[in-house]
DNA sequence: AAAATTGTATTATATTATTAATACATTTTT
DNA sequence: AAAAATGTATTAATAATATAATACAATTTT
């Protein structure tokens, strides 16, 4: 069974959380490829959500190429074939598209940044 | 004469426009520690824009340790000890915090970030 | 000490983003 | 072909954020 948890008081939207709830089911493998996601309307009744922000959720990650949206059938996890490592790689690889985006335009130069992150990484 | 470019048509809230020139104007080195900021209400008439933009965008840049904020006195430029490369590696490595924060909590470890840095880099 | 200059706080307005209400279209099942 | 289940689109209500209007407090200058 999938967990998807969305916190009212959170900061954070709900779609945004129903986002976030899912891409962790698919990268610890309780989500695979090809399975079908819970219908809109259901996970909205579980949330206590209307089902728009479900659907939100939904589109957002078909727009970023996760899930296929079926209407009269459902919306299904689509992860190509690289796998699991592959999922997880992509996603590690937009965050740091942003990052070196930012880091850059701070003037900051490769070395620069392989400093940076072993210096804080170390810390941690 | 230190520049500040806010575009109103930006999606970027003004505010935010002007932290961004003022760290920029910081690197440039045509803003050095101790340096007085515009008074508030000077740069909100030059901006157009009402002094509460202005003051928001300072007092975001004290929370942040760059500006000290004096009544009756002004808003001055506060860069520590280690002068301008301390000042880059700082605010690099603030981006560096919240990017290993993200990419730990999919999951990645240093390796990942490692490959995914160099990865990245290399098709810029 | 008075006036001018400066940052701060409070409240109101406008804009944007999020969520919801409702009706519609497609597919599947019977 | 009818009914049920599903995703989609349109519009409205709400919440969050950004900006502005105005009044206040501290400092500096004269």
């Amino acid at each position: 069974m999938i967990r998807i948890n969305v916190d009212l008081n959170s900061p954070l939207p709900a779609y945004q959380q129903i986002i976030q709830s899912l891409k962790i089911e698919v990268l610890s493998g309780r989500l695979k490829n090809g399975d079908r996601l819970p219908p809109i309307r259901e996970l909205a009744k579980l949330l206590k959500l209307n089902p728009n922000t479900v659907a939100k959720a939904y589109y957002t990650l078909e727009s970023e190429g996760f899930v296929e949206s079926r209407p009269g059938s459902g919306n299904w996890v689509n992860v190509r074939a690289p796998g699991l490592d592959g999922l997880k790689r992509s996603m590690l690889d937009g965050e740091t598209r942003a990052y070196l985006d930012r880091a850059f335009s701070l003037g900051a130069g490769l070395d620069d940044v392989r400093n940076s992150v072993e210096r804080i990484a170390a810390h941690e």
